[in-house]
DNA sequence: CTGAAAGCGCTTACAG
DNA sequence: CTGAAAGCGCTTACAG
């Protein structure tokens, strides 16, 4: 048995060869059900494994298969505020899944700090830790991501990157969720002075989602009586802005939050002035990742397919890995509008949900909406 | 430069040593600063590693230095439920930051479902993909644990395990926590019916919690008007025992739910039935992972220190990997007292933390409290 | 002081 | 068909 530094004795495929009497070559193959290998070999040399209790390293398999078998979720330190955490839960959920399916390992992997100068992540791949990264909640235009995608190293990212025409990646279509959402409050409810507090705008996602907005108002001619607010997506930004908003003695009947953190911030200082969610105010937010549901008044909000989404990229990452697919490639998955108390369509213990579909297709021709 | 199967150069220490005109020995000297290597050598050897993008092959390095340089963290598939999810994001917050501060990677490892036999965390640290585990959430009595710990390996389990005595553990005092938490309402809101939602009894923070609150209740002399009700730690569970608790006619003016989720779930349901929190019935939780703080009224709760357990727990592994701690130990930290809107301490936007020192140990002789 | 072999554990291409 | 070498990339103990 191999020693390890700290004593303790790790099992290889020696002992298990040389108990049964072959070499290890022919145990390895033993191992991997191997036609050449008698069955008789075959089935000592599995007993054998299984009564040492073998395992193959991981390293010694690793450096011989050129393989690591394993993929690394990559969170830029950045986004520490950019995503609520419980996105993370979601993205992680559907990952392991889709990991555990393909014997793969995952490795979470995290920029200790911007000054640390190396980029950990890239690291991580050069190293050959993990044979692919998924990357997520990434800034526009970091330069790393640019860097990571033109190694034409494995990475799948999740989200919407126009400025990265090389880049594999998955995500859904804010525009068209956020003009659906807003087109909700103006049709369904008569807000005619609808205000959006937006995500951060150094994000697609928060781009993305204000456009959508855009378009919904100035369809309905709102453009006048309307008003946007620059967020970042904590809950007190959401507070601030809706605090603004009374400062400036602006007339508004309904509010866009780009995502459900800042709908709660919001919600809370309206409740405190005395204004009624929805009766005077109508809010809507954006993730539906766990608050939304919980709030009082129950939040309406788009539903973003995270664990879906990301148990797609691990799918995709894998297909890249083994060479079954190709990038550059982009695909959408449905979202739902999940409505709820706080636009005044339900009660607090109820909600209903619509499925919208990816219809409006828009940026590059690559795009394909994916059914659930 | 090698070629892996997908076509993707990798720069090994081989191609900076040739591209110097030394073996790959003095390279490798070189770039660890090894002192026998002349100054003008390991310049240039380090020049060549910059410029050619060299990162050392962690398959290489694990074989030879029979060190995985990973950690894993390690999720029972039963604990889905256990925790709400932002428990175990407190936890990889924690962990990872440790690990980064260890240059060792992060390892995810979850067991995709109970019948797939062979434990997945199990064959994560005979394979040597990881130097050492922590474990999070695990049941009572879960016979792969105990397992684990039996192996010898560098394991650190988060939470109280009287049943293993050889383990090394790293939790706070939910004894004491309950106690107090319960003290408080009987002793500063006047509540003479207390009621005590546990969590799920096979893990031992449900039973140590109940605990805590059969202590104060008992210390208070009011075992007769008190009453327990067994609950799962989901959001249902709270809100089916308030239910339970309605039907059955109980008369009750306090309740310490197991932890937040159950909490809000038993908030909503007394809501609805137009009972007033906390000028009816006082309420308070156990976590604090971020629910508490946004619910309405915001939850009284005990703050569950996760990311700096799970930090120190990283820390103390790392330890036991490199031999400079040995178990079996078990440590604790200390909680707060987080006092908000729910149990009448508070408006709804402010609250009023109180430490809560574990001055009480019990158990075992190793226990000691790490200040934070 | 320095050169270069040995070997970590594995699997497959090669020689016989 | 089968035996056993070669080599993945690395670092250190050894030989000179």
């Amino acid at each position: 048995m191999a020693k390890k530094p700290d004593g303790h004795a790790s099992v290889t495929l020696k002992d298990v060869a040389s108990r049964v009497g072959v070499t290890t070559a022919a145990a390895s193959m033993a191992l991997s059900g191997h036609e050449r290998i008698s069955e008789k070999t075959r089935d000592a040399v599995r007993k054998a494994a299984d009564e040492l209790g073998y395992v193959p390293s991981s390293a010694g398999r690793a450096l011989r298969k050129q393989r690591a078998g394993a993929i690394a979720v990559v969170v830029p330190n950045t986004s520490q505020h950019v995503f609520g955490h419980l996105y993370f839960m979601h993205v992680l959920t559907g990952v392991a899944s889709a990991a555990n399916e393909h014997d793969s390992q995952l490795i979470v992997s995290t920029n200790p700090d911007e000054a640390h100068g190396v980029v950990a992540y890239e690291r991580v791949m050069r190293s050959r830790t993990a044979d692919g990264a998924i990357v997520t909640s990434s800034a526009i235009d970091d330069p790393n991501i640019e860097a990571l995608v033109k190694t034409g190293l494995p990475v799948v990212l999740i989200g919407n990157f126009p400025y990265l025409p090389d880049a594999v990646s998955v995500g859904i279509d804010d525009v068209r969720a956020t003009e659906a959402i807003t087109e909700h409050l103006i049709d369904v409810h008569g807000v005619t002075a609808p205000v959006h507090v937006t995500g951060t705008l150094d994000h697609q996602t928060g781009v993305d989602r204000r456009e959508g907005f855009l378009r919904a108002v100035r369809a309905h001619g709102l453009d006048e009586t309307s008003h946007i607010i620059e967020g970042d997506l904590s809950e007190a930004s959401g507070a601030a802005a809706v605090e603004q908003l009374l400062a400036d003695g602006i007339r508004f009947d309904g509010i866009v939050f780009a995502n459900d953190d800042m709908a709660l911030g919001g919600s809370r200082v309206l409740r405190s002035r005395g204004i009624r969610v929805p009766d005077d105010v109508a809010i809507v937010g954006f993730d539906d990742f766990g608050l939304a549901r919980v709030a009082t008044p129950a939040l309406t909000t788009v539903r973003v397919p995270a664990e879906q989404m990301s148990r797609f990229a691990a799918e995709q990452l894998f297909r890249l890995i083994d060479g079954s697919a190709q990038g550059p490639t982009h695909h959408e998955l449905d979202v739902e509008l999940v409505l709820r108390a706080s636009c005044g369509c339900e009660h607090d213990d109820t909600e209903h949900v619509i499925p919208l579909r990816g219809e409006k297709p828009h940026g590059n021709d690559m795009q394909r909406s994916i059914s659930q």
